[in-house]
Parts: C-alpha cells; sequence; structure tokens
RNA sequence: GCCCACAUAGCUCAGUUGGCAGAGCACACCCUUGGUAAGGGUGAGGUCAUCGGUUCAAAUCCGAUUGUGGGCUCCA
C-alpha cells in the first residue's frame, strides 16, 4: 500500500520507527563500537537506546541528526529479510543486546529490516525509502535501563521528535514552549505562591501566603463536602512507633519508601508513610454494631515517603505530603455502594475544581511479580471483581493498569496528565481486606456473632501538593475567583484616594472576599500592569469619581472594563460568582447512590 | 537510586583563552499625583551553591557534596 493511502498513525508510526533506524545508523557511523539494544515510535517521535564508549551529551545531537540528514538525502530502500535464528545470532554475535532479544523470540525465524548497509532485528513495518522520512529534531539524551529494569544495564537513549511536515513538527516545539511557561515551579515563583530551599531538603516545598490561602480554600471545600456524605473528620499524630507498621504491613511492603526509623531509648519511631494505621485505630476505640456500619474517618493526614531523590521536584512529587484521606469501614454488602459514593464524590469535586482531563484506571498486580503484594490470591481474585463491577455498572470507561496496584489490593485511580503529558494519579479508591486481618477489625453482626468489616482506602483529590500542582498548571495561574488568593486588587489612582481604597477593601473583607490595596508610588497604569501580571481576577480603580460615589471602578484581568459600580453592587456580583462556582456540584453529573449521613 | 546537563544579586540572565563582579526587573529614597498593561532620578544589594584540590592567580580548570532540570526506575 501506497504511504498517501494508510491512516495518518500508520504513515507516523513508519516515519517515527523508520527515523529510529536511521539514528542507529548514524549513531554507529559516529561510534562503531556502539551497542545497540531498541528504537521504537513514540507519541512524538521515536528513540533508540545505545551502549557507547562514553557518554553523550546534548552537543552531540546536532552531529547525529546532522548525518541522519545524510542518510536520508541518499534515499536508499529499507528493504525486509528474515533468518533463522541461528543464521540471525550469527549475524549479530558482538551486539549483546539483540542477542538477548532472539534468544527471546518463540518463532524460528526473525524478521530483519536493512538500509544501506545498516542491518537492524526488527518487525517493522518502515517507509520503502529513507527520502521518505519528513522533517525531525533530536530533543534530547537521557538514561534508560535495558528493558527498564534498573537491575540491568543503564543505557544512552536519544529522544527525538517527529511529525509529518515542518509546520507540525514547529507547532508541536512551540506547544511544549508554551507549557514550559504555565509549570507550576515556574508560576509557584512568580506568583509567589511556594518556594523551596536546600537548607530544608529536597521535596519539602513551603507554601508562601498566596499558595497558602489556596490550599486552605481547597481543604475547606473538600472536607465540607466530606462532612455532607457523612465523613467523620479524625486528627492522628504524623509518627508512630515501628511496631505499628510491622502490624499493618507497611514495614515489610513499604519499607524502602519509609525514612528511617528513629532510634528513642525504648522504642523506634517512624514518620508515617500512610495513614490507615492511625485510622484503624480510631475505629478500634470503639465497639462497632452492623447497624452502624459504614464508618467513615477521614483526615487532611500528613505523611512522610523517602521518595528517591531523582523523582522529587516541584509540589507534584514531594516527601512530605498531605492526602485528603479516609478509610471507610463497612460491610461486604457495602463495598459496592459506597464506591458508588466515592466515585459520585470525586466527579463532583472534580467538576467544581474544573478538572474535566481524567481517565480511570483499574490497578492490577503484576501476576509474574507478586513477591510485591500480600499473598492471598482469593483476596487478589475478589477485590479485583469487586471493582471491576463497580466500574461496569456506572458505565465508565477505563483502563487495566498491570503492577499499579497497592501491596494490599487492587485500586481504581483516577488518572490526570500535567502540562508536559506526565501521568498522574490524583484520586484513588481501594478495597482492603488484608489491614482488617492484620488487626483482627470486627463488628457484631445481626447474628450477635463478631465479622470482618472490609476498609475502602479513597483521596477525592489526592494529596494537596500535587492537586495543587495540577490546578495551577490547569488554570496557568489565573484561578477562578472562588480559587484565587487576591480575588480584588484595589488601585487609588493619586496618594489622596488611599484612605479610600482603605475602606473599600475593609468592605470587601467584611463581605468575606480577599482583596489588597496597592498603595505604592506608582502609577495606576503601573498598578494596573501588576495585578495583571499576578493574574487577579478583579482590579477596582479609584480616584475622585469613585470616592464621591461610593464606587469601583471594575476592570477584569482580561482586559474587559465593567465600568463603575457601588461598591456593594460588586460585592454582590463577586459573592455570587463564588458561590456559583462552588454550587457547580448541584448540576454535576449523578453517578447514583444515595448520600446517607 | 541510576544516566546527562546545570547552579553568578530576591527574579531573569551576561561575564572572552584563568587576571579588580555586570545588566534589566524587583527593593529603598527623592521628584512626579496620574483615569485602565511599565513616569524619571539616585542608591543599596553578591564568600559567584558548599567543601576540597590545581595554579603566582579560580566565578572560570579538577573532585566530592547539596540543590535544580530532563530521562529511567518508582509513585499520591
Amino acid at each position: 500500500m501506497e504511504l498517501e493511502q494508510m491512516s495518518r498513525e500508520d504513515r507516523l508510526y513508519r516515519m517515527r520507527h523508520s527515523a529510529a533506524h536511521i539514528m542507529a545508523e548514524a549513531v554507529l557511523e559516529l561510534f562503531p563500537e556502539a551497542k545497540f539494544a531498541i528504537g521504537p515510535p513514540i507519541e512524538h517521535g521515536f528513540y533508540y537506546d545505545f551502549e557507547l564508549p562514553r557518554a553523550l551529551t546534548p552537543e552531540d545531537l546536532p552531529v547525529v541528526e546532522e548525518r541522519m540528514r545524510a542518510r536520508m538525502a541518499s534515499d536508499v530502500p529499507f528493504e525486509h529479510s528474515e533468518l533463522s535464528k541461528a543464521e540471525a545470532l550469527r549475524k549479530f554475535a558482538d551486539q549483546p543486546f539483540k542477542v538477548e532479544l532472539i534468544d527471546g523470540i518463540a518463532d524460528e525465524k526473525v524478521s530483519l529490516y536493512k538500509q544501506g548497509a545498516f542491518l537492524d532485528l526488527c518487525e517493522g513495518p518502515h517507509v520503502e525509502r529513507t527520502g521518505q522520512v519528513p522533517p525531525f529534531k533530536l530533543t534530547s539524551v537521557a538514561g534508560a535501563y535495558w528493558r527498564g529494569d534498573e537491575k540491568r544495564p543503564m543505557l544512552q537513549r536519544i529522544y527525538g521528535a517527529l511529525f509529518e511536515t515542518q509546520a507540525e513538527l514547529d507547532d508541536y516545539l512551540r506547544r511544549l514552549e508554551e507549557s514550559a511557561k504555565r509549570d507550576h515551579r515556574k508560576l509557584g515563583r512568580e506568583l509567589q505562591l511556594f518556594t523551596s530551599n536546600e537548607l530544608v531538603g529536597a521535596g519539602l516545598p513551603t507554601l508562601l501566603p498566596k499558595g497558602a490561602t489556596i490550599r486552605r480554600l481547597l481543604e475547606e471545600y473538600i472536607t465540607r463536602q466530606e462532612r455532607d456524605a457523612g465523613y467523620e473528620h479524625v486528627y492522628s499524630p504524623d509518627l508512630g512507633k515501628v511496631d505499628l507498621y510491622k502490624r499493618s504491613g507497611h514495614w515489610e511492603h513499604y519499607r524502602d519508601s519509609m525514612f528511617p526509623p528513629m532510634q528513642l531509648e525504648h522504642e523506634e519511631m517512624v514518620l508515617r508513610p500512610m495513614n490507615c494505621p492511625h485510622h484503624i485505630l480510631v475505629y478500634e476505640s470503639s465497639l462497632h454494631s452492623y447497624r452502624e456500619l459504614p464508618v467513615r474517618i477521614a483526615e487532611l493526614g500528613t505523611m512522610y515517603r523517602y521518595e528517591k531523590s531523582g523523582v522529587v521536584g516541584g509540589l507534584s512529587r514531594v516527601r512530605a505530603m498531605t492526602l485528603n484521606d479516609a478509610h471507610i469501614f463497612c460491610r461486604p454488602d457495602q463495598i459496592k455502594p459506597e464506591i458508588t459514593g466515592v466515585v459520585r464524590l470525586v466527579e463532583r469535586a472534580f467538576a467544581t475544581l474544573g478538572i474535566i482531563d481524567y481517565t480511570y484506571r483499574l490497578s492490577l498486580r503484576d501476576p509474574a511479580n507478586t513477591e510485591k503484594y500480600v499473598q492471598d490470591d482469593e483476596l487478589w481474585r475478589v477485590a479485583e471483581g469487586e471493582l471491576r463491577d463497580v466500574l461496569d455498572t456506572l458505565g465508565l470507561a477505563y483502563y487495566d493498569g498491570i503492577g499499579e496496584a497497592a501491596f494490599y489490593g487492587p485500586k481504581i485511580d483516577i488518572q490526570i496528565r500535567d502540562i508536559v503529558g506526565r501521568e498522574e494519579t490524583l484520586a484513588t479508591i481501594q478495597v482492603d481486606r488484608h489491614l482488617p486481618n492484620q488487626f483482627e477489625l470486627t463488628y457484631i453482626g445481626e447474628d450477635g456473632a463478631q465479622h470482618r468489616p472490609v476498609i475502602i482506602h479513597r483521596g477525592i483529590i489526592g494529596t494537596m501538593e500535587r492537586v495543587m500542582a495540577y490546578l495551577i498548571e490547569l488554570y496557568a495561574g489565573a484561578f477562578p475567583a472562588w480559587l484565587a488568593p487576591v480575588q480584588a486588587m484595589v488601585i487609588p489612582i493619586a496618594d489622596r484616594h488611599i484612605d479610600y481604597a482603605h475602606e473599600v477593601r475593609a468592605s470587601l473583607r467584611a463581605a468575606g472576599l480577599r482583596a489588597e490595596v496597592d498603595a505604592r508610588g506608582e502609577r495606576m497604569n503601573a498598578k494596573i500592569r501588576d495585578a495583571q501580571l499576578q493574574k487577579i481576577p478583579y482590579m477596582l480603580v479609584v480616584g475622585d469619581r469613585e470616592q464621591e460615589a461610593q464606587a469601583v471602578a471594575v476592570r477584569t484581568r482580561a482586559g474587559e472594563d465593567l465600568k463603575s459600580m457601588p461598591v456593594f453592587q460588586f460585592i454582590d456580583r463577586l459573592r455570587d460568582e463564588v458561590a456559583t462556582a462552588l454550587e457547580a456540584e448541584e448540576g454535576g453529573p449523578d453517578v447514583g447512590g444515595e448520600r446517607d449521613a
């Protein structure tokens, strides 16, 4: 089939895959002793992994690109062939990674592609000729483990971006630059939301007053939602004896992610990596009847995880985090309605926060790697069935995430993507029969006998840190009025208007609104510009005319002039705007299930 | 944790082959008191991330550490 007649996906697949081969050829010319591994097409381009005699640096990329263009200009064909495994092993005798790949092929014959003098083990397909590879750009060098296994050698990876036309490529690269402008780390600094300091340590950001305001608003919102949905909030300590985590199983399964214990005189304490054990102790603090279940224990629980030094950054991956956490202790027959209720909470909260782009993932254990998980096949089978059943019943689209389960059970994770496309979990719902066993939890059933409850672990908006990172990028720092740290900046035109400006601010504050006065000795134009750059929703300019009329001249950050209006009228308007945003759930999606308290 | 790159004023960045530390913004003070995106002037501000090494001499070269960015692995 001609290239033009294929689907765009097919064409791009072939082009990207072919570019990877041409890159391997170019690298092999530069480093004849290179050992090459694999080079697939990926979402925006391609990569190839190599083992090289020296480390690649960004300066090497133009050199490789130059050679690739020369290969493309020569316009030689991609030729397909097949060999027996034995013959292929001989051909690739000096390429250990290829040998390993060939050994792993089940067929007797292996498929090969060749362009020019470069032969590679490959299933294809490719474009017909090297000249059919469109514009591309090598974007970065990176380390990557052979076969994604950290116990195996670290190879050097070159990433390239490739699209069908130069215009599409330019557009992609420009979008990347645009995305970088709304990176929450950059905006966090510019808008004074958070800071970090080497003396505190990596992964331990500090929220500045404006960032703290956003967090408090989020906490107030979600706590209110939970209270309305029948959750009871508790406060529990951030640390506990190691024995508590031995009992829960965290010590055995999660130890690598915990900060090392603090040795006290007669005991060892650890910072908690999860809140579950403490909430279990809340449940255990009294006897429970089947009549009072489900018991829903919630907390904005702070926890500490010893994340590897290479992964922490900004607010999205930190070492101290506060999770919008809760544990629902329920009877087995309540699992489904409870999960449904949680899904409903998630959808309502996401609608209010403006989060539209998310997907459901059914996170399962990896059957090939079961030692990471608690050993009880029946428990896993039942829990998976329950979660799948709820997802299917609610008609939610989802995909299976193999190897993504918690150590104690499968999860429903709600996945988002950050501004540069990296996937992260925000909300999570987990069915757990392991911890109730570990702690021998019971409730008294209708029959007067003791029964074991099930625990549903859940987070609605995830950790405060990560949800803030996401929202900063989602709104590019221009938060909706209900969430903006400063909702209105009062801008006096001349010094004689400063007193009136403070009166206006006082009125707004008395109405529960967040306003500041820009009393600097700057011109009004400069104050407007600065308020604009701070992405403050409303600018209230006050001069002689406004002071006379007890009014404010309202300008939105979109640049719209709402003209002069009485102060009370602006207050009503802004309060309405906030109330409407927070009532979004009333019109939000109803996924069934009864709210009960 | 691993691979690569980077670290100069609060922020964004210059600083040539090793030879006296720079700019803009922000900040302080002075002048200007204004009508919807930057008024003008003056000034203060740096142990060039930290520690060690090479050198007559290090922001500059080398090493370690800490931190940051991009990947890999991991993850809320």
